[in-house]
DNA sequence: CTCAACTGTCTCGCATACGAGACGGTTTCG
DNA sequence: CGAAACCGTCTCGTATGCGAGACAGTTGAG
């Protein structure tokens, strides 16, 4: 049945929440056996468990299948753990120690980032990506990291129309989708973000997204500096270690190498 | 092994992750083996297939299992999805066809509540619950009535000093733990929460927690009525109103009946 | 330092779950 | 209106997963 040995019944189960979790609305019971090539008799029975435990709600009247309330207690619960903050500090400290300049790690909340994590280099000043604040992710080199990571339509609904495009006081920053797209296409091919005084004159970040076990950007890890103190060469160290810190933090929380 | 036939390593499953939800930081395998009374062996073989679909984080360093990515994408799925509104307006739609006054559903959201639906009786004022705005919980009836219908030691974990009862304007509220201790305990005996121009000048409501599998406050339905215009058996109809639909919402998101 | 406790892996006999396909009821489409 | 498609339930022969318990390595306590 499945790859992996043993409980090929538990596998299939979060299979079926997985897919559940990426529709936007609840699905037929037959749409999720097509789509996962399960047996009919089985995805009836595992929906049947799933019910039970609360993770899905069976819409009866619409004939449908979406997830319950137990799925949204397991969000919770991923919040309160908070295992991107364990397992990003160790990561984070690491790469501070290296390059000897301020981090960070923010995930997306929204059309915002969201700081978890600031790890401040010794003797630099403090960046207004404190933890807990939220920026708009068109202004941050995190969120652009990890906009340029999603796919075109995930980008397209966070990004409706142009009233999505919330200014900031005088920063500059894009103001309509095409220049939005423009910027995130040229980031997967650079191969990182970067904002230039965007958020704080003389201060430049660059950004790299962690990717999870869906391809996902699960959180972004982006490196500020004060621009003029660093040529060339020393910019693509920047680059090369913010890179390979967010390749070991994908790696920690079970996910794929490439963001881009 | 388990009650419901079929499936029960899928049922397993999704009991360690239900428990690892609850759990405010990651867990020994031992730990989950015991708590849940499943053997060792499997308890290692499905933590093996929940970390391989992302749902389970094994934090090798300190020996424990915790809450993975997937985790909170099926948190992320469930808020796409809407079940609660979509359960929730057909409920709230009879609620206030039957008693004609204003009913509107909300959840709890740190120590906000967040709502989700209003339904406005004909020639009712608008109210200040709209859709999306949040308020502090301990102001609100809504928020109360799921204070009410939660742990002692989840209530102080919202509440845990005198800054956590924020101001609105003039409102009255209570200001200390000890405050809002008694109003709750009232509210549990008396099975439903009042509040009485705290918000409003005029209006009062009366609110019912709803109550999910696990029994927990997973909504609550409060309805907002002019005080001057219900003599106190008509109010009492709004109460065996209230209650009877947060029932059924309860039932129909699979909960259990009882909120107190 | 030693021993007990714990963690994680592995084996294999046996009991149980899986799933193809039938069935009855409901909904949709021409 | 009738037929096709779909939904959800059920059966049962067969293949497979479960879990008791052994094992080796690691950690913690005395």
């Amino acid at each position: 049945m499945s790859i992996e040995s043993g409980a090929p019944a538990a596998s299939a189960a979060l299979r079926i929440l997985s897919h559940l979790a990426a529709q936007s609305r609840p699905v037929p019971a037959a749409t999720l056996a097509s789509a996962l090539s399960l047996p009919r008799s089985s995805v009836y029975k595992l929906l049947g468990v799933l019910v039970d435990a609360g993770f899905v709600l069976h819409f009866a009247d619409i004939r449908r299948y979406g997830l319950g309330i137990a799925a949204f207690e397991l969000g919770s619960g991923f919040g309160r753990q908070e295992p991107l903050s364990r397992l990003g500090h160790p990561v984070l400290a690491l790469l501070v120690d290296r390059i000897v300049e301020s981090a960070h790690l923010a995930v997306m909340h929204g059309r915002d980032v969201l700081y978890l994590i600031e790890e401040r280099a010794p003797r630099k000043q403090a960046l207004v990506s404190d933890v807990g604040v939220r920026l708009p992710a068109h202004l941050t080199a995190s969120g652009i990291a990890m906009l340029a990571a999603m796919p075109a339509a995930q980008v397209r609904a966070l990004f409706p129309d142009a009233a999505a495009f919330t200014r900031r006081g005088e920063e500059t920053g894009p103001e309509t989708y095409g220049r939005l797209r423009r910027i995130l296409t040229e980031t997967r091919t650079r191969g990182f973000a970067i904002e230039d005084q965007t958020i704080t004159p003389g201060l430049a970040s660059i950004a790299v997204a962690v990717i999870d076990h869906a391809g996902w950007p699960a959180a972004a890890i982006a490196v500020t500096f004060e621009r003029e103190s660093h040529d060339e060469p020393s910019r693509a160290r920047l680059v090369e270690e913010t890179q390979r810190h967010a390749r070991e933090l994908s790696r920690r929380i079970g996910g794929v190498s490439s963001p881009y």
